[in-house]
DNA sequence: AACCATACCAACCGCGCAGGA
DNA sequence: GTCCTGCGCGGTTGGTATGGT
């Protein structure tokens, strides 16, 4: 038995709103609030809507101060980050961007921002849409980790093409172990995935290494805690904590903060190559990130959804 | 000018969660 | 503890605009 419809499908106006509707809404809204209940909404004033969309057509469209359009570099740099940190948390980085809806990142992402990053590699690289719906060893994982995944071994590769202890046994760095869930995305990657792009997956550079490990910490606590999680002084690293000194976490804890060792690196195109600059045109300018970063895990305010599986990941 | 492909974006759909009964 | 209801979210769809042939 299915879910009960939340209106009546029969008698309810879809598609595109007209202006006197919006009007009505809006007025309503604006006066009276919505009054706690989506639902009743729309008889209250007599629109045949149903209160889902009335309230989704209030949140993206109608609500002040919103934006549509023209996002800056600073607002591509802060999407870039927390989709690579958090996945596609739609709301939470809407919450990040004054005046940014969430499906408007959403889409800015799925259409622009992600063709940018991944756009050419993935007709080469990624399986066929038939592959996904029928399952190649990938349906253990969202998308959204593959994707992430792969975009950190993209930029990776892109910085360090000479690099591939990941594989080489003769490589000093060799093994690298990864913790469990990552090493099952890497081999789950693996079977679909370039195989030279595989061997690219390498740790920052020591001198990353003390600020990524306090950057990912705050915002990994950051996160933990405005989600009401409460992490344990001594359990709350995702990385290791830095005392004095640079100092390199453990092998299976660096991929974590590989993640955002390397964006980093790269948006801040300390790393950046020719190949990649006229590739990727979206790096050509990025900066700033480590900014975008550091206020990010202070000034967090996630809601109350679960949180994902990405983060969980790294907690176990 | 007509057709087709692609890009973009508003809106819809269904699921999971939270809170109240 | 269970059920029900509404909300919020992320994924997807469908319509329109734009560009290329």
């Amino acid at each position: 038995m299915g879910r009960a419809p939340c209106c009546d499908k029969a008698n309810v106006k879809k598609g595109p709103w007209s202006s006197e509707e919006d009007v009505k809404l809006k007025d309503y809204i604006q006066n009276y609030g919505t009054g706690g209940n989506w639902i009743a909404l729309p008889q209250k004033i007599g629109l045949k809507r149903c209160g889902k969309s009335c309230r989704l057509r209030w949140l993206n469209y109608l609500r002040p101060n919103i934006k549509h359009g023209g996002f800056s570099e600073e607002e591509d740099n802060i999407i870039c980050s927390l989709y690579i940190s958090i996945g596609s948390r739609w709301s939470i980085i809407a919450a990040q961007l004054p005046g940014r809806t969430d499906n408007d990142i959403k889409n800015y992402w799925n259409t622009r921002l992600k063709k940018k990053l991944l756009g050419r590699r993935k007709k080469s690289q990624a399986g066929s849409s038939q592959d996904r719906k029928e399952g190649n060893g990938m349906e253990t994982l969202s998308n959204s980790a593959i994707e992430r995944l792969q975009l950190h071994m993209q930029l990776q590769s892109l910085q360090n093409p000479n690099f591939t202890h990941y594989d080489n046994p003769d490589h000093p760095m060799w093994p690298c172990k990864l913790n469990p869930i990552q090493e099952k995305m890497m081999q789950l990657v693996n079977e679909t995935a370039n195989p030279m792009m595989m061997q690219n997956f390498s740790p920052p550079t020591p001198q990353k290494v003390e600020y990524y490990a306090q950057s990912s910490n705050m915002m990994m606590t950051g996160i933990a805690n405005s989600m009401g999680i409460n992490i344990p002084e001594s359990s709350s690293s995702l990385v290791p904590e830095s005392e004095g000194t640079p100092q390199a976490p453990s092998m299976e804890l660096q991929p974590c903060w590989a993640f955002q060792a390397e964006i980093d690196d790269l948006l801040s195109n300390k790393g950046a190559t020719t190949s990649m600059s006229t590739e990727y045109d979206c790096f050509k300018d990025m900066h700033g990130v480590k900014d975008n970063m550091t206020w990010w895990s202070n000034e967090f305010q996630a809601n109350s959804t679960p949180w994902d599986s990405s983060v969980l990941d790294h907690k176990q």
